[in-house]
DNA sequence: CTGTATCATTCCGCTTAGCGGAACGGTGGG
DNA sequence: CCCACCGTTCCGCTAAGCGGAATGATACAG
């Protein structure tokens, strides 16, 4: 029985256990879980999506709401993420050097299509950039680094909000009215859903007169969007013939970061 | 030798087991401990501080890191909070409400003092104001909800950087040096080291003119800092005879806010 | 008010996951 | 060159903890 299930264990299916031990992966599938899913779980779910016993997933929610990591809503039944997560999420900033990780990717994407390239992180409810590779040429657009900017408008906000959860769609929306109260929800949708089936954003004359952009986000390993890069420039270099070509490379960069981000 | 050591199970010291199995805590314990102490750690150095066998340490990490909760610094050797991390943490700020937690308690503040009372978060590299309850007088003071803030000034913000790590001071103290280029950092400390044993900070007449405020942070269960509260409002209300007696009730409400987060 | 179907929680004996001591290769400093 | 410390790997023993089932709580329908 124990013949060669001990070492390769896998039974077959998602998640390939990797080097460690199977407890310490179940716990980290648990928390993982969590971010991934938007709202509470409960035990019964959790065990039912992991394929584990309840006995099991009962005794690791303890040990993490023991620890703060989870905590449980009012009552009682179900848990959402915990205060630890979110020091823990603060400290991850401190230590992971997202600049330093994407500047190569973003110095040759900057060279290769000869407008400034833009690092984008998501922050809380908003957006900020994080670093930007300028353009070598007279005419070029410069962002304000550190500044944070609203989700809902620019290319860069919409490549990750597109990807992110229907309650910050719906806060997005209702920011928007503020400024155009026309502006129908269902368009909004339909836009999100092309950036999710192109895997890019655009704007064109949106945030800044005569500006120009076409960003794409990247992820985490568990697929949850961290950020966005940009390039962008003055409008009259960005020719809709060459968008699509133009949005390839961008795309490849991002995809290039969130590797570097899995690996 | 394993004796007693069985069942029990406390070394006698630090952290009491509770509910779940213990590997699930050692887990827990391992990812608290990156999100406690600064920078890089190794397997011998946490196998020590967490009093644990190397290879069990080791185990942990290698699943901890085939998940992205951690990352191994580009060679290798030791390891960082990773990407998963930080999308945790973003996750953790949608599911976990702290408007509403909070509310109670800064609603009782408020009526209590008669002042403005403010919720600050730490969001990446500043702050932002989350909610507020506003003085029923006819003067009062009213912050811009949403909108993020630098950590270097402000009672709000000091209360809060003064938990932090040297590495965000050093940050601060360049960005103050901007406005006041002969500001030097050893005040700059000293002011800190104050809000340290005090558990508060002032301010007057600082971010606002005719603007005081008292401000105290509040912590996760690991001992990180989260944010600040702050009751605030026209320097004339602010006398220095009161202000200890007025601190006093800030601090008890952020500790009331600090356990809300621990329970 | 009773029946049925959830849920989370608890118990306990069996067994397998994984603990830990020791051995191994690499690296750096004295 | 050696010693000290690092991370990593091995393997046999054992107790940690898995899981199936029982229990109690809660909720909705009839």
């Amino acid at each position: 029985m124990t013949l060669k299930n001990a070492a390769g264990k896998n039974t077959a299916d998602q998640p390939p256990t990797t080097g460690g031990t199977e407890a310490a992966d179940r716990v980290a599938d648990v928390l993982l879980l969590f971010s991934r899913s938007g709202g509470a779980l409960g035990v019964s779910e959790i065990a039912r999506t992991l394929e584990l016993s309840k006995a099991v997933v009962h005794r690791i929610l303890q040990s993490l709401s023991s620890r703060g990591l989870l905590t449980t809503m009012d009552a009682s039944a179900s848990y959402v993420l915990g205060p630890a997560a979110i020091g823990m999420g603060n400290k991850a900033w401190s230590q992971l050097d997202f600049r330093t990780l994407a500047a190569p990717v973003l110095r040759r994407l900057r060279d290769d299509t000869r407008e400034t390239t833009t690092l984008s992180v998501l922050t809380n409810h908003s957006r900020m950039y994080l670093d930007q590779f300028e353009s070598p040429q007279e005419i070029k657009m410069v962002v304000d680094i550190g500044a944070s900017h609203p989700l809902h408008s620019g290319a860069s906000s919409r490549a990750i909000i597109a990807f992110l959860p229907e309650a910050y769609i719906d806060e997005a929306v209702a920011a928007l009215r503020k400024s155009k109260p026309d502006c129908r929800e269902e368009d909004y949708a339909a836009l999100l859903e092309t950036v999710r089936r192109n895997g890019y954003a655009t704007s064109f004359n949106e945030r800044g007169i005569g500006a120009a952009s076409i960003a794409a986000p990247f992820f985490d390993r568990a697929g949850n969007v961290l950020g966005s890069i940009s390039s962008c420039g003055p409008i009259f270099r960005f020719n809709a013939a060459d968008t699509e070509g133009h949005a390839a490379k961008v795309v490849a960069a991002a995809r290039e970061i969130s590797d570097l981000l899995a690996r």
